[in-house]
DNA sequence: TTTTGAGTTGTTCGA
DNA sequence: GTCGAACAACTCAAA
Protein backbone atom coordinates (compact mmCIF):
# COMPACT_ATOMS: atom_id res chain seq x y z
CA UNK A 1 0.00 0.00 0.00
CA UNK A 2 0.56 3.31 -1.06
CA UNK A 3 2.00 5.68 1.80
CA UNK A 4 1.28 8.52 0.13
CA UNK A 5 -1.98 10.57 1.20
CA UNK A 6 -3.70 14.01 0.17
CA UNK A 7 -4.59 16.88 2.53
CA UNK A 8 -7.59 18.42 0.96
CA UNK A 9 -7.99 21.77 2.44
CA UNK A 10 -11.25 23.39 2.40
CA UNK A 11 -12.19 26.22 5.35
CA UNK A 12 -8.92 25.41 6.74
CA UNK A 13 -6.24 27.39 4.76
CA UNK A 14 -3.37 27.04 7.36
CA UNK A 15 -0.04 25.12 8.12
CA UNK A 16 -0.67 25.95 12.02
CA UNK A 17 -2.71 24.07 14.45
CA UNK A 18 -3.70 21.84 12.18
CA UNK A 19 -4.69 18.35 12.59
CA UNK A 20 -5.13 16.77 9.53
CA UNK A 21 -1.40 17.06 9.28
CA UNK A 22 -0.32 14.75 12.05
CA UNK A 23 -2.46 12.48 10.49
CA UNK A 24 -1.91 12.35 6.68
CA UNK A 25 1.86 12.34 7.77
CA UNK A 26 4.67 11.50 6.54
CA UNK A 27 3.81 12.26 2.23
CA UNK A 28 1.04 14.03 1.17
CA UNK A 29 -0.32 15.90 -2.01
CA UNK A 30 -2.00 19.10 -0.48
CA UNK A 31 -4.90 19.92 -2.19
CA UNK A 32 -7.97 22.63 -2.67
CA UNK A 33 -10.79 22.21 -4.94
CA UNK A 34 -12.71 25.65 -6.06
CA UNK A 35 -16.20 23.83 -6.06
CA UNK A 36 -18.29 25.94 -8.71
CA UNK A 37 -21.34 25.24 -6.47
CA UNK A 38 -19.85 27.26 -3.60
CA UNK A 39 -17.84 29.70 -5.42
CA UNK A 40 -21.19 31.01 -7.01
CA UNK A 41 -22.93 31.85 -4.53
CA UNK A 42 -19.93 33.27 -1.98
CA UNK A 43 -19.73 36.92 -3.67
CA UNK A 44 -16.71 38.62 -5.17
CA UNK A 45 -15.30 39.78 -1.42
CA UNK A 46 -15.33 36.54 0.00
CA UNK A 47 -13.76 35.09 -3.96
CA UNK A 48 -10.88 37.32 -3.44
CA UNK A 49 -10.20 36.88 0.28
CA UNK A 50 -10.10 33.32 -0.32
CA UNK A 51 -8.02 33.18 -4.09
CA UNK A 52 -5.26 35.09 -1.76
CA UNK A 53 -5.68 33.17 1.22
CA UNK A 54 -4.42 30.49 -1.23
CA UNK A 55 -1.83 32.23 -2.55
CA UNK A 56 -0.31 32.88 0.89
CA UNK A 57 -1.05 28.86 1.69
CA UNK A 58 0.27 28.23 -1.54
CA UNK A 59 3.55 30.19 -0.32
CA UNK A 60 3.52 28.52 2.80
CA UNK A 61 3.99 25.23 1.38
CA UNK A 62 6.94 26.44 -1.36
CA UNK A 63 4.72 26.10 -4.18
CA UNK A 64 3.51 22.78 -3.44
CA UNK A 65 -0.72 23.49 -2.78
CA UNK A 66 -2.18 21.93 -6.29
CA UNK A 67 -5.38 24.01 -6.89
CA UNK A 68 -8.19 22.77 -9.46
CA UNK A 69 -11.34 24.18 -10.53
CA UNK A 70 -14.48 21.70 -10.52
CA UNK A 71 -16.49 19.18 -8.74
CA UNK A 72 -14.73 17.85 -5.84
CA UNK A 73 -16.65 14.65 -6.32
CA UNK A 74 -14.61 14.43 -9.14
CA UNK A 75 -11.63 16.21 -8.69
CA UNK A 76 -10.91 14.44 -5.28
CA UNK A 77 -10.73 10.87 -6.30
CA UNK A 78 -8.56 11.74 -9.62
CA UNK A 79 -6.21 13.36 -8.06
CA UNK A 80 -5.97 10.76 -5.61
CA UNK A 81 -5.66 8.21 -8.09
CA UNK A 82 -2.97 9.90 -9.29
CA UNK A 83 -0.82 9.80 -6.75
CA UNK A 84 -2.07 6.67 -5.57
CA UNK A 85 -2.96 7.99 -1.73
CA UNK A 86 -4.34 5.59 0.28
CA UNK A 87 -6.37 8.38 1.95
CA UNK A 88 -8.12 11.52 1.61
CA UNK A 89 -7.88 13.56 4.80
CA UNK A 90 -9.47 16.54 5.77
CA UNK A 91 -11.27 18.61 8.74
CA UNK A 92 -14.98 17.68 8.96
CA UNK A 93 -17.57 19.60 7.55
CA UNK A 94 -21.27 20.16 8.66
CA UNK A 95 -22.63 22.36 7.01
CA UNK A 96 -25.61 21.40 4.88
CA UNK A 97 -23.84 21.60 1.57
CA UNK A 98 -20.37 20.23 2.96
CA UNK A 99 -21.97 16.97 4.14
CA UNK A 100 -23.70 16.11 1.08
CA UNK A 101 -20.38 16.80 -0.62
CA UNK A 102 -18.42 14.57 1.38
CA UNK A 103 -20.53 12.11 1.52
CA UNK A 104 -20.49 11.97 -2.46
CA UNK A 105 -16.52 12.33 -2.33
CA UNK A 106 -16.01 9.35 0.18
CA UNK A 107 -18.32 6.92 -1.67
CA UNK A 108 -16.08 7.22 -4.44
CA UNK A 109 -13.24 6.95 -2.62
CA UNK A 110 -14.42 3.93 -1.65
CA UNK A 111 -15.03 2.27 -4.05
CA UNK A 112 -11.58 2.92 -5.69
CA UNK A 113 -10.26 1.77 -2.70
CA UNK A 114 -9.66 4.50 -0.51
CA UNK A 115 -10.94 6.21 2.67
CA UNK A 116 -11.87 9.45 3.50
CA UNK A 117 -10.39 10.52 6.74
CA UNK A 118 -12.02 13.42 8.91
CA UNK A 119 -9.66 14.65 11.76
CA UNK A 120 -10.50 17.22 14.04
CA UNK A 121 -13.33 20.66 12.55
CA UNK A 122 -13.65 24.60 12.15
CA UNK A 123 -14.82 24.69 15.91
CA UNK A 124 -12.97 23.20 19.36
CA UNK A 125 -15.70 21.62 20.23
CA UNK A 126 -17.56 19.65 16.90
CA UNK A 127 -20.47 19.97 16.35
CA UNK A 128 -23.26 17.23 17.41
CA UNK A 129 -20.84 16.70 20.88
CA UNK A 130 -22.72 19.17 23.00
CA UNK A 131 -25.69 17.34 24.57
CA UNK A 132 -28.19 17.43 27.21
CA UNK A 133 -27.70 14.68 29.90
CA UNK A 134 -30.59 13.06 28.26
CA UNK A 135 -28.82 13.34 25.09
CA UNK A 136 -30.80 15.74 23.24
CA UNK A 137 -29.60 19.21 21.91
CA UNK A 138 -29.59 22.50 23.64
CA UNK A 139 -31.72 25.00 21.89
CA UNK A 140 -30.96 28.01 24.48
CA UNK A 141 -27.31 29.41 24.19
CA UNK A 142 -26.74 29.89 27.99
CA UNK A 143 -26.69 25.99 28.99
CA UNK A 144 -24.95 25.19 25.86
CA UNK A 145 -22.50 27.86 26.63
CA UNK A 146 -22.04 25.96 30.30
CA UNK A 147 -22.05 22.68 28.60
CA UNK A 148 -19.48 23.65 25.64
CA UNK A 149 -16.95 24.99 28.64
CA UNK A 150 -17.00 22.23 30.46
CA UNK A 151 -16.68 19.49 27.35
CA UNK A 152 -13.47 21.42 26.70
CA UNK A 153 -11.10 20.98 23.81
CA UNK A 154 -7.73 19.76 22.54
CA UNK A 155 -4.75 22.16 23.07
CA UNK A 156 -3.77 23.35 20.19
CA UNK A 157 -2.06 20.65 17.42
CA UNK A 158 1.86 21.40 16.93
CA UNK A 159 2.27 21.36 13.58
CA UNK A 160 3.83 23.74 10.54
CA UNK A 161 4.44 22.90 6.80
CA UNK A 162 7.32 21.14 7.75
CA UNK A 163 5.11 18.41 9.21
CA UNK A 164 4.32 16.79 6.05
CA UNK A 165 6.56 16.38 3.21
CA UNK A 166 4.63 17.90 0.29
CA UNK A 167 4.35 15.78 -2.87
CA UNK A 168 4.60 17.95 -6.81
CA UNK A 169 1.58 19.10 -8.30
CA UNK A 170 0.14 16.15 -10.82
CA UNK A 171 -1.66 18.54 -12.67
CA UNK A 172 -1.60 22.14 -13.52
CA UNK A 173 -2.17 24.43 -10.48
CA UNK A 174 -4.12 27.65 -11.05
CA UNK A 175 -5.45 30.11 -8.19
CA UNK A 176 -7.53 32.66 -10.24
CA UNK A 177 -6.66 36.37 -10.61
CA UNK A 178 -8.74 38.86 -7.85
CA UNK A 179 -12.33 39.41 -9.02
CA UNK A 180 -12.80 43.28 -9.46
CA UNK A 181 -14.29 44.56 -6.18
CA UNK A 182 -14.75 48.33 -4.76
CA UNK A 183 -14.31 46.92 -1.02
CA UNK A 184 -11.10 47.35 0.64
CA UNK A 185 -10.71 44.40 2.18
CA UNK A 186 -8.08 42.69 5.40
CA UNK A 187 -5.02 40.84 4.16
CA UNK A 188 -5.45 37.81 4.28
CA UNK A 189 -3.32 34.92 4.40
CA UNK A 190 -2.65 33.19 7.55
CA UNK A 191 -0.09 35.65 9.05
CA UNK A 192 -1.86 38.07 8.76
CA UNK A 193 -4.69 36.60 11.04
CA UNK A 194 -2.09 35.43 13.79
CA UNK A 195 -0.76 39.13 13.11
CA UNK A 196 -4.27 40.65 13.88
CA UNK A 197 -5.17 37.93 16.89
CA UNK A 198 -2.10 39.46 18.15
CA UNK A 199 -2.87 43.06 18.15
CA UNK A 200 -6.35 42.17 19.44
CA UNK A 201 -4.66 40.44 22.55
CA UNK A 202 -2.25 43.04 23.20
CA UNK A 203 -5.15 45.70 22.69
CA UNK A 204 -8.69 45.96 22.43
CA UNK A 205 -9.78 42.62 24.20
CA UNK A 206 -9.20 44.30 27.55
CA UNK A 207 -12.11 46.80 26.84
CA UNK A 208 -14.28 44.30 24.49
CA UNK A 209 -17.11 44.20 26.85
CA UNK A 210 -17.77 47.76 26.21
CA UNK A 211 -15.48 48.34 22.97
CA UNK A 212 -17.53 45.72 21.38
CA UNK A 213 -20.09 47.91 21.36
CA UNK A 214 -18.67 50.52 19.68
CA UNK A 215 -18.73 51.03 15.68
CA UNK A 216 -17.05 54.21 15.87
CA UNK A 217 -14.25 52.57 17.32
CA UNK A 218 -12.20 49.87 16.87
CA UNK A 219 -13.06 47.58 20.01
CA UNK A 220 -14.38 44.28 17.79
CA UNK A 221 -11.33 41.41 17.08
CA UNK A 222 -12.40 41.90 13.04
CA UNK A 223 -11.63 37.99 13.54
CA UNK A 224 -14.67 36.83 11.25
CA UNK A 225 -13.11 36.75 7.99
CA UNK A 226 -9.78 34.28 9.36
CA UNK A 227 -12.20 32.19 11.04
CA UNK A 228 -14.42 31.65 8.20
CA UNK A 229 -11.58 30.18 6.16
CA UNK A 230 -9.97 28.90 9.27
CA UNK A 231 -6.71 30.94 8.86
CA UNK A 232 -7.08 30.59 12.65
CA UNK A 233 -8.51 27.76 14.36
CA UNK A 234 -10.88 28.91 17.66
CA UNK A 235 -8.95 26.46 19.89
CA UNK A 236 -5.83 28.20 19.28
CA UNK A 237 -7.82 31.60 20.27
CA UNK A 238 -9.18 29.59 23.21
CA UNK A 239 -5.90 28.83 24.34
CA UNK A 240 -4.53 32.00 24.70
CA UNK A 241 -7.75 33.25 26.22
CA UNK A 242 -7.87 31.07 28.73
CA UNK A 243 -4.03 32.59 29.87
CA UNK A 244 -6.25 36.07 30.28
CA UNK A 245 -9.14 35.43 32.56
CA UNK A 246 -10.11 38.82 32.49
CA UNK A 247 -13.73 38.96 32.41
CA UNK A 248 -13.28 40.58 28.75
CA UNK A 249 -11.88 37.61 27.77
CA UNK A 250 -14.54 35.59 29.42
CA UNK A 251 -17.19 37.67 26.82
CA UNK A 252 -14.64 37.59 23.93
CA UNK A 253 -14.86 33.85 24.81
CA UNK A 254 -18.42 33.66 25.33
CA UNK A 255 -18.30 35.09 21.00
CA UNK A 256 -16.70 31.94 20.12
CA UNK A 257 -19.27 29.67 22.11
CA UNK A 258 -21.95 31.92 19.81
CA UNK A 259 -20.26 30.52 16.80
CA UNK A 260 -20.00 27.09 18.14
CA UNK A 261 -23.68 26.98 18.88
CA UNK A 262 -25.25 28.24 15.92
CA UNK A 263 -23.14 25.22 13.77
CA UNK A 264 -24.86 22.94 16.33
CA UNK A 265 -27.87 24.77 15.49
CA UNK A 266 -27.12 24.51 11.97
CA UNK A 267 -26.02 20.78 12.55
CA UNK A 268 -29.46 20.14 14.04
CA UNK A 269 -31.69 21.55 11.96
CA UNK A 270 -30.04 22.24 7.98
CA UNK A 271 -33.75 23.60 7.25
CA UNK A 272 -32.94 26.70 9.54
CA UNK A 273 -30.67 28.13 6.88
CA UNK A 274 -33.26 29.06 4.75
CA UNK A 275 -36.72 27.96 7.15
CA UNK A 276 -37.95 29.44 9.83
CA UNK A 277 -36.54 27.87 13.10
CA UNK A 278 -39.61 27.94 14.89
CA UNK A 279 -42.10 27.66 12.17
CA UNK A 280 -44.89 29.21 13.97
CA UNK A 281 -43.53 32.41 12.50
CA UNK A 282 -44.50 31.42 8.73
CA UNK A 283 -47.58 32.63 10.38
CA UNK A 284 -46.14 36.38 10.56
CA UNK A 285 -47.50 38.58 7.63
CA UNK A 286 -44.43 40.28 5.21
CA UNK A 287 -44.88 42.89 2.89
CA UNK A 288 -44.81 41.85 -1.07
CA UNK A 289 -45.17 42.75 -4.29
CA UNK A 290 -43.31 46.26 -5.97
CA UNK A 291 -43.62 48.51 -2.45
CA UNK A 292 -41.74 45.13 -0.62
CA UNK A 293 -38.49 45.54 -3.56
CA UNK A 294 -38.57 49.28 -3.72
CA UNK A 295 -38.16 49.67 0.15
CA UNK A 296 -35.71 46.50 -0.32
CA UNK A 297 -33.30 48.06 -2.41
CA UNK A 298 -33.51 51.52 -0.43
CA UNK A 299 -32.01 49.51 2.20
CA UNK A 300 -29.29 47.38 0.52
CA UNK A 301 -28.26 50.79 -0.66
CA UNK A 302 -28.43 52.60 2.32
CA UNK A 303 -31.14 55.29 1.72
CA UNK A 304 -33.34 55.01 4.07
CA UNK A 305 -32.83 57.88 5.68
CA UNK A 306 -32.10 56.58 9.14
CA UNK A 307 -28.24 57.85 9.61
CA UNK A 308 -26.61 54.87 11.72
CA UNK A 309 -29.08 51.94 8.75
CA UNK A 310 -27.22 53.72 6.12
CA UNK A 311 -24.08 54.10 7.45
CA UNK A 312 -24.06 50.41 7.83
CA UNK A 313 -25.49 49.51 4.79
CA UNK A 314 -22.59 51.56 3.07
CA UNK A 315 -19.76 50.05 5.22
CA UNK A 316 -21.07 46.47 3.73
CA UNK A 317 -20.42 47.73 0.36
CA UNK A 318 -17.20 49.81 1.37
CA UNK A 319 -15.84 47.17 3.96
CA UNK A 320 -17.48 43.85 2.88
CA UNK A 321 -17.79 44.09 6.33
CA UNK A 322 -20.14 45.23 9.12
CA UNK A 323 -19.79 46.08 13.10
CA UNK A 324 -22.12 43.65 14.53
CA UNK A 325 -24.11 46.22 16.71
CA UNK A 326 -24.71 47.87 13.23
CA UNK A 327 -25.32 44.16 11.89
CA UNK A 328 -28.66 44.62 14.42
CA UNK A 329 -29.47 47.39 14.09
CA UNK A 330 -29.91 47.25 10.25
CA UNK A 331 -31.18 43.65 10.29
CA UNK A 332 -33.71 45.11 12.62
CA UNK A 333 -35.04 47.64 10.67
CA UNK A 334 -35.44 45.31 7.46
CA UNK A 335 -37.22 43.04 9.97
CA UNK A 336 -39.38 45.30 12.11
CA UNK A 337 -39.64 48.47 10.62
CA UNK A 338 -39.88 47.16 6.47
CA UNK A 339 -41.53 44.02 7.59
CA UNK A 340 -39.27 42.39 5.11
CA UNK A 341 -38.65 38.62 5.27
CA UNK A 342 -35.55 38.05 7.05
CA UNK A 343 -34.07 35.40 4.08
CA UNK A 344 -33.90 38.63 1.82
CA UNK A 345 -31.63 40.55 4.66
CA UNK A 346 -29.04 37.03 5.09
CA UNK A 347 -28.99 36.54 1.41
CA UNK A 348 -27.73 40.27 0.80
CA UNK A 349 -25.60 40.30 3.54
CA UNK A 350 -24.35 36.46 2.54
CA UNK A 351 -23.32 38.25 -1.20
CA UNK A 352 -21.41 41.03 0.47
CA UNK A 353 -19.64 39.96 3.48
CA UNK A 354 -16.15 38.85 3.60
CA UNK A 355 -16.51 36.79 6.76
CA UNK A 356 -20.23 35.75 5.37
CA UNK A 357 -20.48 32.12 7.56
CA UNK A 358 -24.06 30.38 6.74
CA UNK A 359 -24.66 29.49 10.22
CA UNK A 360 -23.62 32.23 12.03
CA UNK A 361 -25.34 34.54 9.39
CA UNK A 362 -29.04 32.84 9.33
CA UNK A 363 -29.06 32.74 12.70
CA UNK A 364 -27.96 35.69 13.93
CA UNK A 365 -30.84 36.96 11.48
CA UNK A 366 -33.64 34.46 12.95
CA UNK A 367 -32.50 35.93 16.32
CA UNK A 368 -33.14 39.40 15.11
CA UNK A 369 -36.08 38.28 13.38
CA UNK A 370 -37.61 36.29 16.77
CA UNK A 371 -38.01 33.31 14.67
CA UNK A 372 -34.79 31.63 15.86
CA UNK A 373 -33.26 30.34 18.78
CA UNK A 374 -33.15 32.40 22.40
CA UNK A 375 -36.76 34.61 20.41
CA UNK A 376 -35.91 37.67 21.88
CA UNK A 377 -39.30 39.22 23.07
CA UNK A 378 -41.56 40.22 20.53
CA UNK A 379 -41.81 43.81 21.51
CA UNK A 380 -37.99 44.51 21.89
CA UNK A 381 -37.57 47.04 18.44
CA UNK A 382 -34.64 48.49 17.60
CA UNK A 383 -35.02 52.47 17.87
CA UNK A 384 -32.34 52.94 14.87
CA UNK A 385 -32.19 56.98 16.42
CA UNK A 386 -31.68 55.40 20.36
CA UNK A 387 -29.24 52.99 19.22
CA UNK A 388 -27.69 55.59 17.03
CA UNK A 389 -27.16 58.55 19.90
CA UNK A 390 -26.16 55.48 22.14
CA UNK A 391 -23.56 53.72 20.64
CA UNK A 392 -22.03 56.50 18.31
CA UNK A 393 -22.33 58.79 20.63
CA UNK A 394 -20.55 61.75 19.04
CA UNK A 395 -22.06 60.47 15.43
CA UNK A 396 -18.08 59.50 14.06
CA UNK A 397 -19.34 56.51 12.72
CA UNK A 398 -21.82 58.02 10.87
CA UNK A 399 -20.09 60.87 9.34
CA UNK A 400 -17.16 58.60 8.12
CA UNK A 401 -19.74 56.28 5.54
CA UNK A 402 -22.51 58.98 5.16
CA UNK A 403 -20.47 61.86 3.43
CA UNK A 404 -24.16 63.62 2.62
CA UNK A 405 -23.60 64.08 6.59
CA UNK A 406 -20.04 65.14 6.94
CA UNK A 407 -21.30 68.81 8.00
CA UNK A 408 -23.49 67.77 10.58
CA UNK A 409 -21.31 67.99 13.95
CA UNK A 410 -21.74 65.76 17.14
CA UNK A 411 -25.18 63.53 17.71
CA UNK A 412 -27.48 65.44 15.67
CA UNK A 413 -26.59 63.42 12.99
CA UNK A 414 -28.77 60.59 13.71
CA UNK A 415 -31.48 63.06 13.33
CA UNK A 416 -30.59 65.19 10.45
CA UNK A 417 -34.53 65.92 9.87
CA UNK A 418 -34.23 67.51 12.83
CA UNK A 419 -31.92 69.97 11.97
CA UNK A 420 -32.35 73.63 11.91
CA UNK A 421 -31.28 74.13 8.44
CA UNK A 422 -33.39 71.53 7.18
CA UNK A 423 -32.09 68.21 5.86
CA UNK A 424 -28.63 68.25 4.02
CA UNK A 425 -28.37 67.83 0.47
CA UNK A 426 -28.95 64.92 -1.32
CA UNK A 427 -29.83 63.00 2.35
CA UNK A 428 -33.62 61.44 1.79
CA UNK A 429 -36.11 62.04 3.96
CA UNK A 430 -36.59 58.95 6.69
CA UNK A 431 -38.53 56.23 4.55
CA UNK A 432 -41.11 54.83 6.93
CA UNK A 433 -41.98 56.34 10.24
CA UNK A 434 -40.25 54.30 12.56
CA UNK A 435 -43.22 54.86 15.54
CA UNK A 436 -45.77 53.67 13.33
CA UNK A 437 -43.70 50.97 11.72
CA UNK A 438 -43.30 49.63 15.40
CA UNK A 439 -46.68 49.10 16.28
CA UNK A 440 -47.56 47.51 13.36
CA UNK A 441 -44.54 44.97 13.77
CA UNK A 442 -46.03 44.39 17.22
CA UNK A 443 -49.66 44.11 15.31
CA UNK A 444 -47.99 41.61 12.98
CA UNK A 445 -46.25 39.48 15.95
CA UNK A 446 -49.70 38.83 17.19
CA UNK A 447 -50.54 37.27 14.37
CA UNK A 448 -47.93 34.64 14.69
CA UNK A 449 -49.03 34.29 18.53
CA UNK A 450 -52.80 33.38 16.77
CA UNK A 451 -51.52 31.35 14.69
CA UNK A 452 -49.72 29.00 17.96
CA UNK A 453 -52.80 29.14 19.16
C1' DT B 1 -43.55 13.57 36.38
C1' DT B 2 -43.78 17.97 38.20
C1' DT B 3 -42.10 22.18 39.32
C1' DT B 4 -39.27 26.05 39.20
C1' DG B 5 -36.21 29.41 37.38
C1' DA B 6 -34.46 31.58 33.52
C1' DG B 7 -33.88 33.36 28.86
C1' DT B 8 -27.34 38.24 24.56
C1' DT B 9 -27.59 42.54 22.75
C1' DG B 10 -34.49 46.96 24.14
C1' DT B 11 -37.95 50.75 24.38
C1' DT B 12 -41.26 53.57 26.38
C1' DC B 13 -43.55 55.82 29.89
C1' DG B 14 -44.13 58.11 33.98
C1' DA B 15 -42.26 59.67 38.27
C1' DG C 1 -31.49 63.77 32.79
C1' DT C 2 -32.18 59.44 35.37
C1' DC C 3 -34.51 55.52 37.12
C1' DG C 4 -37.63 51.60 37.59
C1' DA C 5 -41.48 49.28 35.92
C1' DA C 6 -44.14 47.45 32.27
C1' DC C 7 -44.13 45.31 28.09
C1' DA C 8 -46.69 38.84 27.97
C1' DA C 9 -46.27 34.61 27.82
C1' DC C 10 -43.79 30.47 26.44
C1' DT C 11 -40.30 27.11 26.06
C1' DC C 12 -36.38 25.09 27.71
C1' DA C 13 -33.25 23.03 31.18
C1' DA C 14 -32.55 21.08 35.31
C1' DA C 15 -33.68 19.87 39.88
Amino acid sequence: MSANAVVWFRRDLRVRDQPTFLAAAPRALALFVLDPALLGPSGAARSTFLFRSLRALDASLRGKLQVVTGDPAEVVPRIAAAVDAAAVHVAADYGPYGRIRDEAVEKTLVEDGRELVRTGSPYAVAPGRVRKPDGDPYKVFTPFRRAWAEHGWRKPADTDASTVEWLDPVEKSVIPDDVDIDAELPEAGEDAALARWQEFLDGAVGEYQDGRDRPDKPGTSRMSPYLKYGLIHPRTMLADLASKRSESAQTYTTEIAWREFYADILFQRPDSARENYDRSFDALPLASGAAARVAFDAWCEGRTGFPIVDAGMRQLREQAWMHNRVRMIVASFLVKDLHLPWWWGARHFMRLLVDGDLASNQHGWQWTAGSGTDASPYFRVFNPITQGEKFDPDGDYVRKFVPELRGVPGKAVHQPWALPGGLPEGYPEPMVDHKAERLDALARYEQVKAARG
